[in-house]
RNA sequence: GGAGAGGUGGCUGAGUGGUUGAAAGCGGCUCCCUGCUAAGGAGUUACAGGAGGUAACUUUUGUCGAGGGUUCGAAUCCCUCCCUCUCCGCCA
């Protein structure tokens, strides 16, 4: 969320601001509502003061005198009473402003930073590194075709169970799955992350709080009875742990890697990806956090990035590192490295990590603050996958295959899988 | 699901209608003193928003789970909701 100050203050910032993501915003409205919010903030504050002034003065009246039904109490009670009249008039007014107000603020998305491109949409995105050599051949076969020729899950026997974008992982895929996530929850809590396993069910005030809701209410599935959503990825939960915190400056940063489940509802997406690992409406994912200082989030932002590519290089899978464009950043980022794996039967990079620094957009939403030298500020949030595990199963199907159909696993990962190649039984 | 208890500052925990934004303790910070198992003393220490000042700061309003209500005046009384805990039941 943005400063509610910086908006009554500075709109004309603001919109430029908000602007660098491509299109026009328009917050004239909005601009009005704190204005008027503040004209009448400062009318019931004032009465109020005359009021509390009044009251004081009735009980000292009471207390001297033994008469507490003289006249002229009753005439000084009954000036209170028509305080109270006109303040409850105003903060009538000001309950529905407020809710107006909040909710207005709460669908403009965070200020893209200086330093990210700048870019209508993804075509503008900057490739800043390659890594490693991507296998280029013909006749390469899909991750689906080689998880179905291995038996590693069924998309048919799923949507009986659910329906499509849902898959069932069996035998060696299941396995693959489950080392996949031991591995980088290994690599991240050895490297200085605590380790979190966050509820998948999470109630509206965590999604508002990372920036999902209220403009993205479409996006996640919702129980309705309960008021509580299939978490879209642990980034909401994570952000939540957190929430209406001073944090102590020395415990700062705090980082975290969190395995969780992640529910998607992919509207607007019925065309894409329909086979295989990408877009599932559930899938696994281990996602890094950071809970930073403020003056230190540029460097946290590198090291967060470096920590999710350190997983692709030890799964020695092709990547390569994108700078996003302003108009292509997400709701609540201020500049996002995505991490791109290559998928060599469809000949181009996808992304399996999307590493964003968010600044103090979500500790304002979320009210996370850290006091440094007495002034308590808000900290700042950054989160990263690290990475996806069903686009890492795909990458490792698809850049491991052999021309015998069988799929050879990348070194680091044989511990936890248990052999060297995925074999047909 | 049934019965009960409770939600107060960074934490523990007093407070049942009138200088209570809130005793006390712990913790934090500042200063002082002392130097045989590192202790003692003094002070200070919530958050948000206004107004005024370049600023240190001053002043004012709100906030005791949330939202309504009663009252001149609410942490304290009433209503609704949320959450936590205990016991019983059920269950992985």
């Amino acid at each position: 969320m943005l400063d509610q100050k910086l908006i009554r203050e500075n709109p004309t910032f603001v919109e430029e601001n908000l602007s660098l993501r491509g299109k026009v915003f328009d917050i004239t409205s909005l601009h009005k509502l704190t204005l008027k919010k503040k004209e009448i903030d400062i009318e019931i504050s004032n009465l109020q003061s005359e009021s509390k002034k009044l009251s004081k003065i009735i009980g000292q009246e009471i207390r001297n005198s033994n008469n507490s039904n003289s006249r002229d109490l009753n005439a000084l009670k009954e000036k209170g009473n028509n305080y109270r009249i006109k303040i409850s008039k105003f903060e009538e007014k000001k309950r529905t402003l407020d809710e107006k107000l909040q909710d207005e603020i709460s669908r403009l998305p965070n200020f893209p930073s200086n330093d990210a491109p700048y870019g209508e949409d993804e075509s503008k995105n900057k490739e800043i590194k390659v890594w490693g050599d991507p296998l280029r051949k013909d006749n390469l076969k899909t991750h689906w075709e080689l998880g179905e020729n291995l038996n590693l899950f069924d998309f048919t026997k799923t949507t009986k169970i659910s329906k499509s974008r849902f898959i069932t992982l069996t035998g060696n895929g299941a396995r693959l799955e489950r080392a996949l996530i031991n591995f980088m929850l290994d690599v991240h809590s050895n490297n200085g992350y605590l380790e979190l396993i966050p509820p998948a069910l999470i109630n509206s005030e965590s999604l508002k709080g990372s920036g999902q809701l209220p403009k993205f209410s479409n996006e996640s599935f919702k129980c309705d009875k309960d008021d509580l959503w299939l978490s879209p990825t642990a980034e909401v939960p994570l952000t939540a742990f957190h929430k209406d915190e001073i944090i102590d400056p020395k415990l700062l940063p705090l980082k975290y890697v969190a395995y969780s489940p992640c529910f998607r509802r992919e509207a607007g997406s019925y065309g894409r990806d329909t086979k295989g690992l990408i877009r599932l409406h559930q899938f696994n994912k281990v996602e890094l956090y950071w809970f930073s200082d403020p003056k230190k989030s540029l460097e946290a932002h590198k090291e967060i990035t470096n920590d999710a590519e350190s997983i692709l290089k030890k799964l020695d899978l092709p990547y390569r590192l994108v700078d996003i464009c302003t108009g292509d950043l997400g709701f609540s980022s201020s500049r996002t490295f995505d991490l791109e794996v290559w998928l060599p039967s469809s000949k181009c990079y996808r992304e399996i990590s999307s590493c964003s620094n968010c600044l103090d957009f979500q500790a304002r939403r979320s009210s996370i603050r850290t006091k440094i030298d007495k002034k308590t500020s808000y900290i700042h949030t950054l989160n990263g996958s690290g990475l996806a595990i069903g686009r890492t199963m795909a990458a490792i199907l698809e850049n491991g295959q052999q021309t015998d159909g069988s799929v050879k696993i990348p070194e680091a990962l044989v511990p936890y899988f248990g052999s060297t190649f995925i074999k047909t039984a």
